[in-house]
DNA sequence: CTAAGTGCAAAGTATTTGCAATTGG
DNA sequence: CCAATTGCAAATACTTTGCACTTAG
């Protein structure tokens, strides 16, 4: 009989598609999983030390791109010249940024599947994957300076 | 009276904005209009030293930086982990990427226009800015391998 | 003329890699 | 066991910066 930290254990194994389980890419996961945010390597680096104080930052970039590959967490591009990270979502979302003061709202919209289909068959493409980031101007700053 | 490359260079002039109009600027905006592609701080040095050998790559990566800023060209961020660069077009456009072959192809879709309208509308947002960024297989590499 | 812009070299960030030591399966 | 993974340090890739010289306006 399976126990609950034997079924996560199981479903990360799923995962990771034969790769070792480390208690490193463990961490790493749940670490990522539990941001309020999206996190980029350095601070995840910085979190991930406080449990585990001997994880290199080459452990963290190597398993945040397995990671990526595996389709665990999805990488984004924000304005700034590093990249950002959160776990994969259960549905799609997109990104709307504030120019100003760097707010990041998560939103859904069916517009965006009806893309997908729109394009994919325009261009008889198989379309797997959408990065959808508006940027633009929330209400505070708005209705604060200009 | 005006000609050609004169009418040519106060309207540069003026996307300036009071900038100083100088030869390496005239020159790699010229190159980013007419190149083919999206070509990044690299490839835009290195073509730019053909006409001008002297050029730095700091004053391209100082120049795009001022472009960017400007609105003369937009920066994009695909998979790689350096910026790709184009000339601002006249209408806003969207990326479809094959993830196998590395294609690019450009296109417009009035849904994103929707998705601006109504996201800026759901989140009291002004929205400016998109980037839309849509990754699949494309026709021939569906055809070919997998 | 003179402040803005440039080239060069050096520095700064972000990320990757070689290798010996460790460890999961 | 032993190949996959890690930590460490060093390397690489991309981008920015300080400063003396040049140049557009």
């Amino acid at each position: 009989m399976v126990n609950k930290e034997g079924a996560e254990r199981a479903l990360l194994q799923q995962h990771l598609r034969g790769r070792r389980l480390t208690g490193q890419r463990r961490l790493l996961l749940g670490l990522i999983q539990g941001a309020q945010a999206h996190i980029d390597a350095d601070d995840l680096y910085r979190l991930a030390r406080e449990y585990e104080p001997r994880i290199s930052l080459s452990t963290v970039y190597r398993t945040l791109r397995l990671f990526k590959d595996l389709g665990l967490v999805d990488e984004h591009h924000f304005q700034e010249d590093h990249h950002h990270y959160e776990a994969r979502a259960p549905h799609e979302h997109m990104h709307l940024h504030c120019l100003n003061c760097g707010r990041i709202i998560e939103f859904e919209s069916d517009l965006i599947s009806r893309l997908k289909e729109e394009i994919g068959r325009r261009y008889n493409f198989k379309v797997v994957g959408t990065e959808v980031h508006l940027t633009g101007v929330c209400p505070s700053c708005r209705a604060g300076g200009q």
